[in-house]
DNA sequence: TATTGTTATACTCTATAACTATA
DNA sequence: TATAGTTATAGAGTATAACAATA
């Protein structure tokens, strides 16, 4: 009991996030957002927002992929996909091609300035993954890892 | 050297994803997303979306919290805390009253009907959360979350 | 002078409907 | 009839600038 005040009127010295932060949504978002930040900061010199850099990423390590296929991959959908297909274009580092099989589909590839630039931004990204996740020992990271893909694959 | 096929017009049956999946901001984006999905979906009977029932929840843990610490605490920006704030306010759910330091500022408080919803909703949170984590151990649940923390904290 | 809350507003992101060309 | 890609467009989310009231 002690000498509680009433209650009317308090005011909040430390916010208690006690609750929130037992929430597996609230921590993964605030996570993802952080890294995001960093992201968006350190990538910034490439022009690619995360983004750009998933998309352009999986074109490198999937030459001939189709929109269809990146669509499905990245849970985007595609109208939303055809600006940054056409930027990435746009600037030399992607290009469509007729698909081999499929006459309604183009196959995408990474030009030379392409693969150039997404070897130099994965450096970026390992290396600011690195920061983000400097806290972590790299069992834990790994065991992050894991156990986010346990959550939505 | 096998029988290479002239890389110029290859197709991707299967999408190699393993690159991006050794990402710690690649996966912590999709299971963020997977499991506001689910969010969304369920709680849409109390009309909470995730940043309401954030917002509801400090305010319910934390009664005369002013928007200032809202803003803070959730990393919203004041203008777009306003109208989040009138509409619970109108859905009778919380209320603001004079802060008993600061003129300036509003305390807010959840009202019976407000602590009433929320501790429906938070019911309805463990639920889903238990439902997006099924693959999760109890244990591996926590560490998530604790590694989770140690990522944005 | 700095801060709280607010309005107005712009920008980005995401979603839906409908069209074309091909399967 | 169904699917890949595209266009146009609407809606949601997030950002900045500027103002009144109070510290």
């Amino acid at each position: 009991m002690s000498t509680a005040s009433p209650t009317q009127t308090a005011t909040i010295d430390e916010v208690d996030t006690r609750y929130v932060e037992t929430l597996l949504g609230y921590n993964a978002r605030r996570a993802s957002l952080a890294v995001i930040e960093v992201f968006l900061k350190r990538m910034a010199v490439y022009k690619l927002r995360p983004v750009d850099f998933s998309v352009a990423s999986l074109i490198v390590h999937n030459p001939g992929i189709t929109s269809r296929q990146l669509c499905s991959t990245l849970g985007l959908r595609p109208p939303n996909l055809v600006g940054l297909v056409n930027t990435l274009e746009k600037r030399g580092l992607i290009c469509r091609r007729p698909h081999p099989i499929d006459g309604r589909a183009n196959g995408l590839h990474a030009t030379a300035a392409g693969m150039s630039l997404l070897k130099k931004a994965e450096t970026a990204a390992a290396v600011l993954e690195d920061d983000v996740a400097v806290r972590l020992t790299a069992t834990e990271r790994k065991t992050l890892i894991r156990l986010l893909k346990k959550v939505y694959l």
